[in-house]
RNA sequence: GCGGUUGUAGUAUAACGGUAGUACAUACGGUUGUGGUCCGUAUAGAGAGGGUUCGAUUCCCUCCAUCCGCC
């Protein structure tokens, strides 16, 4: 039986509002919930795309403004996509760029137009209109586009501020949505690449209520909760979590961005969330940051200097089959790029994993039981 | 042996007759939709002895070490 549904529920967790889905794409289905490690350029970082198959990762995100800086879109395109240009077998999403407001190195200004920012390679002014950017993200061929949104800043930022972050986030969903209709027209629904709004209004309820009102007017294939994982505490963003998940259909998946801690991305599921990204583990792993089934381990530690022992003695990962602390931390201490690939590999394989566990106690009905023993270990 | 040079954190260096800075290294944190090259905090220093001076790391002397040249 073909599912004509983008997205499809096929299990529900009876304590919590976890769920297991099938998210439906031109290139073919995944399963949610799942974690998105980040390939701005088309890679993440250390890994190659066979690495990530290897570990079943099912899904990767790339930027679409970092890729148009230096001709990734022309290369893309004439590759018929990113996916066939990285040989990724996977999902790929591509973010619009709007995060890179966060950026002072590349960020100018925002005007009700588009942002502007300057390209570093060339010194060059670039106007980022939604319509330009639905138009990159097209080009490159990822399977799910994110609107072009207005991301507030987190620190001395007023509630007006973020109130005129949503408003401009809604006007432009709006331009995304009506210009990627019409780009893609003549598809067929199934070969049509998907588009998800993205919900702003910091920790604000009233706000992020407008937000979510606003945007399911424009019926968007998927909504993302934005602007998290920027210093506000853990409880403001499930508070906010739990609320907008209140207002949003069933069948909607839903996109915690940019978080990516394994407790967050646990807890995000508790609450109905499908779909996560983050640097977090890439970038903590290059740092010395690693993710293991006792909690977290800081390989850079002392104490690992002399340790033959895994990074995780529980884990079946290849690095941890075969490589001591010892070794990954002195090569990280080095900076010697096969510690940080090593590291990576490491962490992306780790909340892979953790999320095919929490799948599977979903479906045994101990999903709440499993995230609290997870909890503990991680508050150690 | 003679003449000269230079001695400042683990390393490399800076300034100064009046609180000795910086970088790297080390230790411990952080890291959340670009940034493989990131950020924060801490530890840690005047070769030894004497003199001049209110006060010396700084000026003077002796010794020690160093490097250079000569025998």
């Amino acid at each position: 039986m073909v599912n004509k549904d983008t997205f499809t529920i096929i299990h529900k967790d009876k304590k919590t509002s976890a769920r297991i889905g099938i998210l439906q794409t031109k290139k073919g289905k995944v399963e949610t919930p799942f974690f998105m490690p980040v390939a701005t350029r088309g890679s993440v970082k250390t890994l190659t795309s066979e690495e990530l198959q290897e570990m079943k990762v099912p899904a990767v995100i790339s930027n679409a403004l970092i890729l148009s800086l230096r001709e990734g879109i022309i290369i893309t395109d004439k590759f018929k996509g990113i996916g066939k240009f990285m040989n990724y077998k996977g999902i790929n999403f591509t973010d619009s760029g709007g995060f890179q407001m966060y950026s002072p190195s590349i960020y100018l200004k925002s005007t009700k137009e588009g942002v502007i920012f300057r390209n570093p390679l060339n010194g060059e002014k670039i106007l980022m209109t939604p319509e330009k950017n639905m138009e990159l993200q097209l080009k490159i061929s990822s399977e799910v586009a994110m609107c072009l949104d207005s991301m507030p800043m987190y620190h001395n930022t007023t509630k007006t501020q973020i109130e005129d972050s949503v408003n401009k986030t809604t006007i432009w969903a709006k331009r995304c949505k009506a210009h990627h209709d019409t780009l893609q027209k003549n598809l067929p629904k199934p070969k049509r690449q998907l588009l998800f709004g993205i919900i702003q209004g910091g920790k604000y309820e009233d706000l992020r209520e407008t937000s979510t009102k606003q945007l399911l007017k424009l019926d968007f294939d998927g909504y993302s909760i934005g602007g998290f994982g920027l210093g506000e505490t853990i409880q403001e963003e499930f508070n906010i979590v739990k609320q907008v998940k209140s207002l949003l259909p069933e069948n909607k998946p839903v996109y915690l961005m940019g978080i990516g801690t394994p407790i967050e991305i646990l807890k995000g599921i508790e609450l109905g969330v499908d779909i996560f990204d983050s640097r977090m583990p890439t970038q903590n792993a290059r740092r010395g940051t690693l993710f293991t089934s006792e909690g977290k381990l800081r390989i850079l530690r002392e104490n690992c200097k002399f340790s033959p022992e895994p990074i995780d003695k529980n884990c079946k990962c290849f690095v941890c089959k075969n490589y001591s602390r010892a070794f990954i931390r002195y090569q990280l201490i080095h900076d010697e790029l096969t510690g940080k690939k090593l590291a990576t590999y490491h962490n992306i394989y780790y909340l892979t994993k953790l999320i095919e566990t929490a799948k599977e106690k979903i479906k045994q009905g101990t999903f709440q039981s499993f995230l609290k023993e997870v909890e503990e270990k991680y508050n150690e």
